[in-house]
DNA sequence: AGACTTTTAAATGTCAGACAAATAATTTTT
DNA sequence: AAAAATTATTTGTCTGACATTTAAAAGTCT
């Protein structure tokens, strides 16, 4: 972590990327104090401002966090499955809505890597993931919800089914990729009928969960997936036409 | 996007969010031009150096780039698939050795995932990627490959079976996952019949996936999953007995 | 001596103004 | 009309300064 030609790219960038590295190898660990802005400029044999861009690139991935003040400055961060996730909805919600990414195929990736957490989650719910589910349905059954709020609600219920496998990084990965689907869910419009028909689903699955019968989730969710996207064909078609 | 008071946090940070909230909201478009430095920092009342470290994290998330010159300026940016999966590598690979993740919760969660899409993958599977499969296990089997070589090639074999199911939001979901695990699969020493008995699985893998066989797949993702586990689990052992 | 207050120093946050370099559009020249 | 030179715009970088925050050091009082 020390060298930059002036070849290329923009310094900061440079210098961002020669920090990142040695905390990705292991060469600057957790908590660890950055040398100061002055220091750093110093060594790099840039301006102070130069440095801060690069500081600030490293921030916006919260690999540093800074602090004012006597014995204030950069220190490596230690990520959070927090932080971690917060970026993994921003980018995944992004790269969904930028890209055209069809409905189905993100439909299918969702349901897909749901499934895979529902056997674990069978075995292992706890009794208050079981209730969060429970009482999302009930809120799912409230007359006059929007759209937005049942999304909401259903992107809660499913994160509870995540957390259900009681693996952090499988909750990380899935909850973040349900949540990313959310704006594309928020496009159909559910009708009385098709969110009753969805409560029956989910209650279907809340009740195969508490019986630990991963069998029975998983052709629920199977049949959730199908009625999701049928339900999102309709609306498709009813854009198509509209007379 | 407008408003910035100046009561809690950092400027730039401020900025950025209100940036990156009227890209989310779509308020901002793709390719769309944003200000110039000089007027974003005449209309947050700001000075240039701050928007240019607002604009820097913006950057570092892959949510615009800049060009200089005439006409030039900063662009919002459309995430590709390559941008979001080399974010999501380096997040997650972080996040695996930043918190002492163990190997177990790690593994049960990439073989999860990896099982969540062995049945697209059994169905659509193209040749390309049957032979891609096919050619890293032939670089497996050589005499005289490192640990390290080892596992890069069983990551390519893995991340090949994961873009087999045809869907670009599980590959990128899933290989980043998978590819974030390497560091941790990279502490395994692999004797030559641990090697032997890995290739031979994934061998079998790749011939159900020819066979279109689902349920051999899976079986066979779940036997490596439980070879991969005890062989962790003796490296751990060797190593609090030396003797 | 011990607890409280004040001062100091170090660090990040912000600003202002300037110049360099790249690049597209415009103007001039051939 | 084509090529070359000029110009204007915009980002990239530098210098130097001041403001603000914060912990530690110094000082003061009981």
């Amino acid at each position: 972590m020390k060298i930059d030609p002036q070849k290329p790219a923009d310094l900061s960038a440079q210098i961002a990327q020669a920090i990142r590295s040695a905390i990705i190898s292991g060469e600057l660990i957790v908590d660890e104090r950055l040398p100061s802005e002055a220091e750093l400029s110093d060594q790099f044999q840039v301006s102070r401002p130069t440095v801060r861009e690069a500081l600030k690139r490293l921030a916006a991935q919260s690999l540093i966090r800074t602090q004012r003040g006597a014995s204030g400055g950069a220190f490596v961060n230690r990520i959070s499955f927090e932080d971690a996730y917060a970026q993994q909805v921003t980018t995944s919600t992004l790269l969904l809505s930028m890209n055209a990414v069809s409905f189905d195929t993100a439909c299918e990736a969702r349901f897909a890597l749901e499934r895979a957490c529902a056997p674990l989650s069978a075995q292992r719910r706890t009794a208050d993931q079981l209730a969060t589910m429970r009482a999302e349905i009930f809120r799912q059954a409230q007359p006059g919800l929007t759209d937005e709020a049942f999304c909401a609600s259903d992107v809660a219920f499913h994160r509870a089914l995540v957390d259900g496998a009681g693996n952090p990084v499988l909750s990380y990965q899935l909850a973040g990729a349900v949540e990313a689907m959310q704006p594309l869910m928020n496009m159909i419009t559910f009708t009385a009928r098709s969110r009753e028909e969805i409560i029956t689903l989910h209650n279907q699955i809340a009740d195969a969960l508490e019986a630990q019968d991963a069998d029975k989730v998983d052709t629920t969710l199977v049949e959730l997936e199908n009625y999701t996207r049928k339900l999102a064909c309709d609306v498709a078609q009813q854009r198509r036409k509209p007379a």
